[in-house]
DNA sequence: CAATCTCCATACACTACTGTATGGAGATTG
DNA sequence: CAATCTCCATACAGTAGTGTATGGAGATTG
């Protein structure tokens, strides 16, 4: 039992190669053929590993759920700060992530339910984090989860834009959105 | 020189179509073969009225531009009610549409540069005309630009989330942006 | 050092398309 | 009513992939 001797591959390598493809060019383009020759082997690596291309797609939902489900927030609170405060690292922190992985995932959820479904279960945490920051801060039970739901649509929204906006606008509208959202 | 003899078919019900397969499962499924199987004739009427699959694609991406770039900002202009009465009203028009058009372009446009250069001119048209409300209710240049945007972010970043939220959330949220906007 | 186990290459059969070339039926025009 | 024009069917060649079956080289273990 011993690790991968290098030039040899385990799940993990083409995990990672498909997670960049998928970034590059979407789930679309996560192909078997295409990721041997990326690699440098041939096909009869992959179905080693994988059943088939399916297993391959749900492990990178896997992958990026273990990532984003409680990487950022625990970084945030990581900070031990007050409500107000952590909000507004968050939203700066967020903010500054160029979000090709999370567009990748929403564009392939517009067709895979699965994926989908994963999506939507993220979302759902977020928000809910969101409102309780908000909550602690005084807001109404009502208020502070519809202005969650906005800050995070907002935030959204961005990667959901075609052409990326400049860093200062970006810097602007944080600034902005804070303002509004703790008025 | 007649119109369609019903029995044959014409670009428009090749684009038809087409929009259709879009809406459902997204732009990679767009494909020759199968809508030709979906309007009952064979990928002879196609090639007859499109040079290949990228030329429907485009004709694909005209036909919503056309329609969306217009077409809302018309339909509020029409009212001729003040700026912020008209802002309010395309605020509830825009969240009542079910997007899954839309959707599907922003998918798609993740990875076809030309459909995101696109989408890119529609969303700088519709913030500009936010913005312009925002103006002619008053507020600075800056601020109004600024509010424009993170509006349209938060109605875009509806669509970004993967579940569709309930009508009565939404209707809410439509206040509570509304408030922060105009605030 | 023989047996086994891991990982990969090779070859094959299959699917699902794209695009082209050609001919032909039916309506349209002169 | 002959010539032409529109629109489509058919047949063909080619591309890009999926998944399977099999064997073999190299490391690992007993």
């Amino acid at each position: 039992m011993v690790v991968n001797a290098a030039d040899r591959l385990g799940p993990e390598d083409w995990i990672a190669a498909a997670l960049d493809v998928l970034a590059e060019s979407g789930a679309a383009a996560v192909r078997v053929d295409p990721l041997a020759k990326r690699l440098g082997v041939t096909r009869g690596s992959f179905y080693w590993h994988f059943k088939d291309r399916r297993a391959l797609l749900d492990a990178l939902l896997d992958a990026w759920r273990d990532r984003q489900t409680d990487g950022v927030i625990a970084e945030a609170e990581a900070l031990g700060a007050p409500p107000g405060e952590t909000l507004r690292e968050l939203l700066t922190l967020c903010y500054q992530d160029d979000g090709r992985l999370e567009k990748a995932f929403r564009a392939w959820a517009a067709t895979d339910p699965a994926t989908a479904q994963l999506i939507a279960k993220v979302d759902a945490r977020r928000v809910g984090y969101l409102a309780k920051l908000l909550r602690g801060m005084g807001f109404e039970k009502t208020t502070a989860q519809a202005r969650a739901r906005i800050a995070y649509r907002t935030w959204l929204g961005g990667y959901a834009l075609a052409a990326a906006p400049a860093g200062k606008t970006v810097a602007r509208d944080v600034d902005e959105l804070f303002a509004l959202l703790t008025a």
